[in-house]
DNA sequence: TTTATAATTGAATGAATATTCAGTCATTAT
DNA sequence: ATAATGACTGAATATTCATTCAATTATAAA
């Protein structure tokens, strides 16, 4: 035997999470396509061969980070439907803690904005669409049922209440672009802008 | 002589218009990276070879797009502020008529789309970063001069005038996206919800 | 120190695909 | 009818990567 084998282990989970991390930038923002093997492991420092003994493919990293996105999200979501407060504050509460997120951590933001770009994208890994197909639907349906439930006790607006989860997600997830877009410059808007949809 | 030179011409602009109209839908979709000649020809229904004639390369065909993108969102974006009408109208119309587009038109959303992932990504032609960069906020300050107006007079809510044009178009945007996500099964929201980020 | 183990490198391989090009086809003015 | 023009084809070429692999280096247990 040689090395420890838990070092190793946690050596082996750091270089994967540093490749996951810089491919996330890349592939969020470039595409699957248009990163390169190359790009990653110059970003990270080290040669391209080095990547192949963490995973087993490009495709196998992007799909990664798409399971790792959605499993970060509908858990958020799943969390936010528990939480022991009245239907509107959930969706305030979910708002202030979206763009509170998109501001502190890029990270957050990029991994919106893969999702974002895969779910328009033909042009991803069969097993990334999968999880697409399973999960994309879950933040839409998980809003809209918090959504009803305020509408019945008067404190959210009364339009068509899959209309206003389609515009909350909608307009999450075109603030997560121009944020992941203009990084450094990007200033948070009022949050009250955006919780005028939903409450008077 | 051969052709009629007007018929010739007439044909040229044909086909390019096709080229131009098929590849908007890869490229908005799947990314310029991602989308090859093969593609944009198989689906227009001639030979790869053909393309060669009507562009010089496959990101000539990209910056052709972004260019016609940003010049008809621009123009659009002029002729609003041009028009006879109150502030608060005119942030109404806009919002009727971008809503109205999605619906209407596949393309129109399909070059929003575009624009919005060149806008974000580095790895697109040098002349479309260029154009980008010249055009890119052009919308942003047009939108935030009709809202400071509307301001004055009272008409549209009080927040920061920046923040407000910034969430109309990341709001655009995101929709936008899910526009071009889910094709057929998009279903207009409400125009109401977005103008009431807006009015009271 | 030696040795077993795993990390790491970077050059070689092969596949995918953008671009070119030599030749064919279709049209129409003469 | 035919000659000139330009549309069009598809195979050949060139380039750009993803992936593999043989060799090297670093670590730490023995």
């Amino acid at each position: 035997m040689a090395r420890n084998k838990d070092l190793n282990k946690q050596m082996r989970d750091e270089r994967r999470e540093q490749i996951l991390s810089n491919a996330l930038r890349l592939f969020a923002v470039n595409g699957l396509a248009a990163t390169k093997i190359s790009d990653i492991a110059t970003i990270s420092g080290f040669s391209q061969g080095l990547i192949y003994h963490y995973f087993r493919s490009k495709e196998d990293i992007f799909t990664e980070l798409i399971r790792e996105a959605f499993g970060k999200l509908n858990h958020a979501a799943r969390e936010l439907e528990k939480l022991p407060v009245p239907p509107r504050e959930k969706i305030k509460i979910a708002l202030e803690e979206l763009l509170k997120s998109f501001e502190k951590s890029e990270n957050f933001a990029l991994s919106h904005l893969l999702i974002a770009q895969a779910t328009v994208s033909d042009a991803i890994p069969k097993e990334a669409k999968k999880i697409i197909a399973a999960e994309n639907m879950v933040p839409y349906e998980i809003i809209t049922r918090i959504i009803i439930e305020g509408q019945k006790d008067g404190s959210i607006k009364q339009f068509d209440s899959n209309d206003l989860a389609l515009v909350f997600w909608t307009s999450v997830k075109g603030l997560a672009m121009h944020r992941a877009a203009h990084g450094k410059k990007y200033k948070t808007p009022d949050k009250n802008i955006l919780m005028s949809m939903f409450f008077t």
